[in-house]
DNA sequence: TATTGTTATACTCTATAACTATA
DNA sequence: TATAGTTATAGAGTATAACAATA
């Protein structure tokens, strides 16, 4: 490596979140799901009911977007959908899509636990505080 | 926020790095550059001479998605791919490929600013470390 | 009027497979 | 044989604009 690269902390979080997604999807390929269909799992199995709508916002995913990506799980039988008010639609897992989590969280919690272990024991405590600070969920999303 | 989701940092490790990538491309609009054409100018202009394998290898761009990448580059007048032995490419910057990687330069230093300032002094020092941890280059890529 | 969901569209990124030409 | 570059293709992520139905 050129070296010059290693002092810009944007890029090294760039890429380091590009081989954890990639390591992350790759574990989860068996299970048809990748990081973004886990993570909206994990967050309908914890709030069933919860809208399309609001789930695109806590995860940053567009409404626009949120049609094909629900859609998929849908068809996959892991999802579903029912009208909830004449416009909104309640989210909620199927029995298929409950099982699938539960699955795949115990790859999930390795994955998390391999990554954070990567970490030197004496700094492992502040990786969570640093990112949440490099994230700043407050205003930039 | 659910909060269930803020233990994890893989996941919150992903919403900083697209937050930060949605941020740069931002400010790196006006340029008609976003965060991988940085990294591939600056890359390059450290090393004239590079050949586009290469480099796809350092940036983590495969050689198949290197044709289109470099050629945007090429057909903005930012880049020079001279033949080097027949069937390596030599890769370097244009004059308007220097004047834009010193504009944007700047920008980007201001970003990287912003970014590590966001973390609490305290723990700031600890940010790169922690985040070559979690790449881990040597065998993830 | 603002929100929810949708369609259409487009660009970027990433990945694989197959090919040519060259070392 | 291995490498450099290319083409073709496909899937996924993200963005905007415009629209219908509903609150």
């Amino acid at each position: 490596m050129t070296d010059s690269f290693l002092k810009y902390p944007g890029y090294i979080l760039r890429r380091a979140a590009n081989a954890a997604k990639a390591d992350l999807d790759e574990r989860l390929s068996v299970f048809g799901l990748r990081q973004g269909n886990f993570s909206f799992l994990r967050l309908i199995d914890d709030s069933p009911g919860m809208s399309q709508s609001e789930a695109g916002r806590l995860l940053g995913i567009k409404s626009a977007n949120m049609v094909a990506f629900a859609s998929r799980l849908e068809q996959a039988g892991l999802l579903n959908r029912e009208s909830a008010d004449g416009r909104s639609l309640a989210l909620s897992l199927t029995p298929k899509g409950r099982a699938t989590l539960e699955e795949s969280n115990r790859i999930v919690a390795e994955f998390e636990r391999d990554l954070l272990q990567r970490v030197p024991e004496s700094m492992r405590s502040m990786v969570i505080p640093i990112l949440m600070a490099i994230w700043n969920p407050s205003d930039s999303d």
